[in-house]
DNA sequence: ACCTGAACACCGTTCAAGT
DNA sequence: ACCTGAACACCGTTCAAGT
């Protein structure tokens, strides 16, 4: 799995092949068929890797100064871990994580919510909305750091505001607006934190 | 496209292929080379078709009572389009839009949320924010959709629990709480706009 | 303008056989 | 227990040539 990680950061998705793992390990293709059913499993297994590297890093947070804390704290962590990989949210969303231990990690931050007056349900929700957020938010962040195929137009905000044509003035103020990277993401976080606080508590 | 989209639909993704998509149309494969640079360009001009969709079904929707009224009905049409397609939303997402005409139908909803007190960022954050949250809940959705892996465990709760194995006690009874569809995609969407409308207004 | 035939350099996967 | 050689049925893409 580390060879594979390795492979996909140099040389993109494309190119993370059976057969170029098989040969950056020293063996041939057929070979990994004895560790891993098929290609899918191989990619669920990179993606446990990545999740368990998550909730490592998570296991050593200690509670903050209350829930926005702590929910703030995994959404940054889960992020950063996607960041490390290119495409990595693209890629390890939408697979399946093979190792329950990873799946139980998420008992502390259960508790840590349920005892800051959430029910156990709005917790749940809680971490699955942020956990769809960073997703989506990293999948976007991930692709626009990708060279825009042979459209040289859009990488400018002059190219790309000439790209738009007449009018939809506000899309492309807004798009001048736009900042990118920590500060846009704390922001967006921010307001969902806000959300999650606007619940009603009992 | 239309072709295209109906391949993904009835064969899946992996069987959307160049060959396959030519021998719908009643032609070669390198007949597809004319009309389109490459397959990440056939992919791209599907989902510019799928936002379209999105677009022309906005653009059908009057104003509502007001920003909240607004911003739900574009996460509504985002996700409902995105479900008619195969994992549309991890296709899709990721991809870029290759007709301006598509980006500028964001016009009439950063003219709303402004209108209705948001700053022209905030209005553009909020309507990313939205966009990330329903890309990240419908690639889960769309996944969970699936037949999971010569893993029956997993299908029933009770399974689930014994994969688990011991301890993790929340995260079981969460997963005994877990609803999906409609009602969890709007419980959710409600937090969201809660944290939108907890923003300072000025 | 639009398409084909033939080819290139690959894929993921299976399976008998080896050690 | 772990790996190879050979093969199968494909891929995406290029390109000269056809109409």
């Amino acid at each position: 799995m580390a060879a594979a990680l390795e492979l996909l950061n140099e040389e993109g998705m494309d190119a993370l092949t059976v057969r170029a793992l098989a040969s950056r390990l020293g063996v041939k293709a057929p070979a990994l068929y004895w560790h891993v059913r098929d290609k899918r499993e191989l990619l669920d297994e990179m993606s446990t890797v990545v999740m368990r590297r998550v909730t490592d890093a998570l296991s050593g947070i200690a509670p903050g100064a209350g829930w926005r804390d702590d929910v703030a704290a995994y959404a940054r962590v889960l992020r950063s871990e996607y960041l490390l990989y290119r495409d990595g949210a693209r890629i390890f969303s939408g697979t399946r994580i093979s190792d329950p231990e990873v799946v139980k990690a998420k008992e502390p931050w259960l508790a840590r919510l349920t005892a800051a007056g959430f029910t156990l349900a709005e917790a749940d929700d809680a971490l699955d909305l942020v956990t769809a957020f960073v997703i989506g938010f990293v999948i976007e962040e991930q692709e626009r750091g990708q060279p825009v195929g042979a459209d040289p137009d859009r990488y400018s905000l002059a190219g790309r505001d000439a790209w738009l044509g007449d009018g939809a003035e506000l899309v492309k103020a807004a798009g001048h607006l736009r900042d990118d990277g920590p500060p846009r993401f704390e922001r967006q976080l921010g307001v969902l934190l806000d959300g999650l606080a606007a619940r009603p508590r009992r």
